[in-house]
DNA sequence: GAACTCACCACAATCGATTGCACACGTACG
DNA sequence: CGTACGTGTGCAATCGATTGTGGTGAGTTC
């Protein structure tokens, strides 16, 4: 229990024979240059020898900077974000900072207690990986100049800076695919509208749908409320109940796919045999499912480092105009799809 | 950008008409008793009304504390975690401390500066949740007096409380599910002995199979470097090459489990018609798979949940001797589990 | 009515690092 | 030879909260 106190600056001045004030300038390279150049030799040795770390709270507390950045998440257990997360750190640790992970749940409430518990612990700057496509608190945020990126999505109106895959690419080549196999009845098992991506992914199949000159009956069209795969089901059920002889569905997410295996399975109904499923996303282990399901994969560590990046833009410029930025994705075929029956 | 100065406990004390001081011991409950009652409204009110959030970074300077945990996992992507860390989250949260999740990527260089990382940032306590089997550095922080317990592993010799799964309960009962079944050539695909997990559930593999009188056969047992797919699918390679004509296999998780079942798709060996497998972990979206993978459910979030009641209680107590929780596992039978043919 | 408690609160130090300012010393220049 | 300048350091304030110590007042007691 004799905790043996850590080294302080103070420790290093002492034993340096300096005052503290010039041991820290030694210490940092930006002000080295103000004091001779045998002194800070000097520090840093002992700085070295002791083992000095510098103790971040102290130096948050006057700075007002923590090296830290919040990075949230609407749901660690979706295998989605964990390769972002990994992204994000891959840019952030060579640059000395940390992320501070949380995740909300997808509880916009909890949401806004844990970005303002990270902003009173002096984080740099947020990363936002929830969903919501209209959310007053960041609005505020941004209005109150923190630096924050958005990953996969954006909120209207509102100048962030943003990355995210190309959702409206990747559907429109997944209902190509499925046009290509020869399907003429597609319907959409739809994310939450309220969610960015969920409109976006939305928005995007009812053009391709339409493009392709076939019918955008709204019957063929069902919303989930959650991003899991429980409301995937329920909305793969509505979907069902309206008999409305589909033979192809287009999931939101990989999540919403899973859901809608579910109730396939329950049904007795063959995938891809009677009907087809593309996901989206291409989170980990799909292509060990049964079947392998077909989605469209996005650079998850890419979207993460990306962000990360851009975070360090925004915080280097605060003023620079927000960039958003649209990862490329391409679809990946596997075997929950086929032509369809007959 | 004009950033609005938040508000301090000295704003407080100044419009409440007191002292800082004074108003920093009625806001604190535990002191709230020095000052006089309707000062100490007063006071509540105030801050109340301005708004009032302490600066946990000032705080935490001055108290050494910060009621923050570090939770440290080998790999955030192994979706085996998430759930952990929801369980941990979920005591952690209503007592109003936080988790700070650092990701090791199973680097122990990693862990150690991540470890030194949060111990300089005041954390509270530690649940380590990486499984090294010896890890000199812990066992330093240990001697130091930091509160911590350990998660799914235990480092020999070191009294740190530490909760995790039945590792030889789970084992044995797969091992009597294959016996069952009928299968008398068992193999093992361990994971990395230097790993507590690795060590302990090869060790109940062993008791098990000569429990039954079978004959313990070095050629039916592969050990994995790490706890990856990769390294699974390698073991498993070699496991093939000895051609020890076993007809099912133990992993050490559900991972491993996977690699495994790459190596059986690329020999075109029918799983569970020619080899059985079963895992360990039951992490999410195993019975997906195809086949839906027979594994030994842990209850994941009880892990973590349980991980951070321990911690308050050595956090309150530091002197109370380190008990360890072992919790009940069960086997889920699935479908990559079936009698021997022939 | 003097002495003594006790409750309540203010003062000031402290946690460890950063930073504006001022001072000392040396050199160069008029 | 005195003024101006510049470099290298030290001093002290500061970030925002907590806490040991001391002091003032009211209320008790003899």
């Amino acid at each position: 229990m004799l905790r043996p106190r850590p080294v302080r600056l103070r420790d290093v001045a002492d034993t340096a024979g300096v005052h503290p004030a010039t041991a820290s300038r030694a210490l940092n390279p930006a002000t080295r240059a103000q004091v001779g150049a045998d002194t800070a030799r000097r520090v840093l040795r002992v700085a070295k020898d002791l083992g000095y770390r510098p103790n971040p709270i102290a130096r948050s507390l006057r700075t007002a900077r923590s090296h830290t950045v919040g990075l949230i998440v609407p749901d660690l257990a979706n295998p989605y974000f964990p390769p972002i997360v990994r992204g994000v750190e891959s840019v952030l640790e060579p640059a000395g900072h940390h992320a501070w992970i949380v995740d909300t749940r997808g509880d916009p409430e909890r949401e806004r207690a844990q970005i303002e518990s990270l902003r009173s612990r002096q984080v740099d700057g947020l990363i936002v990986a929830t969903a919501l496509r209209e959310h007053p608190y960041l609005r505020a945020l941004h209005a109150e100049g923190v630096p924050m990126v958005l990953v996969n999505r954006s909120v209207e109106g509102l100048d962030v800076p943003c990355v995210s895959p190309d959702d409206t690419s990747g559907i429109t080549q997944a209902v190509r695919h499925l046009l290509g196999l020869g399907h003429t009845r597609l319907a959409l098992l739809g994310g939450p509208s309220r969610t960015s991506t969920g409109a976006a992914r939305t928005r995007a199949f009812r053009h391709a749908v339409r493009d392709a000159g076939l019918a955008d009956d709204p019957a063929l069209l069902a919303e989930a409320a959650e991003w899991s795969e429980e409301s995937g089901a329920r909305a793969m059920r509505q979907l069902l109940d309206t008999r409305s002889e589909f033979t192809a569905v287009v999931a939101g997410n990989d999540l919403l796919a899973l859901g809608c295996y579910d109730v396939l399975a329950e049904h007795g109904i063959d995938c891809p045999g009677a009907i087809s499923v593309v996901g989206f996303n291409d989170m980990p282990f799909l292509s060990r499912l049964r079947p392998a399901l077909t989605t469209v994969r996005v650079p998850h560590h890419a979207v993460g480092a990306e962000a990360a990046r851009m975070l360090f833009d925004c915080m280097a410029e605060p003023a620079r105009p927000a960039r958003s930025l649209l990862l490329p994705v391409s679809l990946v075929v596997r075997e929950s799809t086929a032509p369809p029956r007959g």
